[in-house]
DNA sequence: TATTTACCGGTAAACGTTTAACAATAAAAT
DNA sequence: ATTTTATTGTTAAACGTTTACCGGTAAATA
């Protein structure tokens, strides 16, 4: 691996010009530069960005950590490519890791990734009153949090209103005239898991359906627990004329077991999903689903990051994207007589 | 951030102490352990990796990197979780990278991995002429190959048997009586699509059925294109009865293209794709495919970077795993009168 | 001619560890 | 009482950069 000195004995100049032709310093003439610029070349020379970082941690050593809470989840892979996309171009280096919903692997990650330098954080935070996240900003190491906040501590923050979200699929499943709408609920430390709960609650209540919490199942987050609780309310004595999902996973897990009960969709029950895919169209049949700007999610978080990493005083902000119903085939009328929208 | 000598102060002991607990050296009294340990909790102590790295590159720095061609192909995630699963317990930290199947962005993401002295590599070369990952070798830089290897380059390698793996996928089609088949591929510089034509070509010569060329497409490896290429097939005068797929997007983006088109699968159409994933089942209609291990690729290709990091000088091995058939409904028989096998 | 300007060299400290060599102390064994 | 052993301290170099400061040379300007 060649060094600085090398390349500094290999071009005839001395390691102080060799650095400043590598970070563009002023005042260098063109023939040295284009020197320099050859000797690197021919030894294949790559700075060491540790010894970079290790030395000057006051500049940007161009490298942030992103900690994901389910990698098998293709909502935060669209997040990642947002934020790859806006990073990279401001080369800026990922790192990239995958929690699997579990906080002590969380905490090891955050650790490591600090260990790193690295000069700011994306993460979704397992809970609202995560620790090892909230012990970051007395560290002073930026970070933004994406899809759930923080509570009682500042920080930048992009997620969508997931309560209005919710309403709004859960009035459709209504005013499409079903009336035994099920939930089927993600990791309920998770705040959107929650806050989706209160969507789906505010439209019973608006259209006067009683709630009834044999509707309403939590499990992990993940495909097997939608498959399993799914399960659990198709055997229920009466079972539900739809069901509302608390995420991708789960929204796959619950297709699966729908099908494998014989139970026709959308006649014999509907589904609506939170977040959308890109396969969805595709899958049987084409789902209806709640979308999250997943990609500009991640776009806008970079973003706020990177402004962060430069003006770390300056103040919090926290925005807030919409969502969007897109209405496919799993949601159709369940019965003509019910084909009405209610009193309100 | 406190540092070394922080804890030393506050532990009331020497740095050489310090870092003599923190590296499980011997000869060393329970009794100042803890106090050290004490020390470290309480300041929250986290050890700067990059400066250990630097320092001791001899010594490892429990970090590899993973290149990953399309972090949107389910197929890939399977892979990470499978290499994270064993590095992690193994105390190594991953940075995981995406090149989007891009050479620009793949050669611009080693360089930077090499620079932050990883310890080792995993990654799927753009092509078997790689430049930037040959070099790897010759720099001393451990790596394994997974998904595709290097000509003329020895280097630890896992993958499957792609020519056999696509060569079982179309005898299905041929035994189920299809005869017009279409070949969708991906990226044609990478060797698993050329491997898996070579197995399509294979089933069709054994069971006498000419090649054609109209019915091969070659595509950029993206859901997208995909979609384009099915339209192109479809639009044919002469449109095929079946289509194999070159990997998981394409296999999506062909279902959207034909349900699109109103045709019905598998009765006006069969497909059956490389790779399963985890939603097969409940696409429409469930989908025939050629599974292959993507967890086990993973993990083993983890097993063999690591062991390759202990002992540098091994010989290289090549583990081949093997795909399987997962015959689901979207390859059923054509029409009764195809429904024997042919002879061969 | 005198002075400014542009460019470059040399040197050294610093970042936070590891590691080796050696010394020092106290407790345990002889 | 002497020797051994276990534990810890001290010191310094090293990893590959960045950065600042000062010194020097040559060309351009006054």
């Amino acid at each position: 691996m060649a060094g600085l000195r090398d390349v500094a004995s290999k071009a005839g100049v001395s390691i102080a010009t060799v650095s400043r032709v590598i970070n563009g310093a002023p005042n260098i003439s063109n023939e040295t530069r284009v020197r320099v610029q050859k000797a690197m070349k021919s030894l294949n020379y790559r700075p060491s960005r540790i010894a970079k970082r290790l030395r000057s941690k006051s500049v940007s050593g161009n490298l942030v950590g992103v900690l994901v809470p389910d990698i098998s989840n293709p909502f935060y892979i669209d997040v990642l490519t947002g934020i790859e996309d806006y990073l990279l171009s401001h080369q800026y280096l990922l790192i990239m890791c995958n929690f699997s919903q579990n906080s002590d692997k969380e905490e090891m990650y955050v650790d490591a990734l600090v260990s790193e330098s690295v000069d700011g954080l994306i993460v979704a935070p397992a809970n609202e009153n995560d620790e090892k996240i909230m012990a970051l900003e007395k560290d002073g190491i930026p970070f933004v949090c994406i899809d759930r906040g923080l509570s009682n501590v500042k920080a930048d923050l992009v997620l969508v209103d997931n309560v209005k979200g919710a309403y709004e699929a859960v009035s459709f499943l209504l005013k499409q005239g079903y009336r035994r709408i099920a939930y089927i609920s993600g990791l309920i430390e998770i705040p959107t898991s929650r806050q989706r709960e209160s969507g789906y609650k505010l439209a019973l209540e608006e259209f006067g359906v009683p709630f009834n919490e044999e509707l309403v199942k939590y499990g992990d987050s993940g495909m097997l627990s939608g498959i399993r609780l799914t399960r659990e309310l198709l055997a229920q004595d009466h079972r539900p004329d739809a069901i509302f999902t608390g995420n991708n996973l789960i929204t796959l897990g619950a297709l699966e077991a729908i099908t494998e009960s014989g139970l026709r969709i959308p006649q014999d029950i509907a589904i609506i999903g939170f977040d959308d895919m890109p396969f969805s169209g595709t899958l049987n049949p084409p789902l209806t689903a709640v979308r999250q700007p997943a990609y500009e999610i991640g776009r806008r978080a970079a973003e706020l990051l990177y402004q962060r990493i430069l003006e770390p005083d300056r103040p919090n902000v926290k925005i807030v994207l919409e969502t969007e119903l897109i209405i496919r085939k799993s949601t159709n009328v369940k019965e003509e007589k019910y084909n009405t929208v209610p009193k309100l």
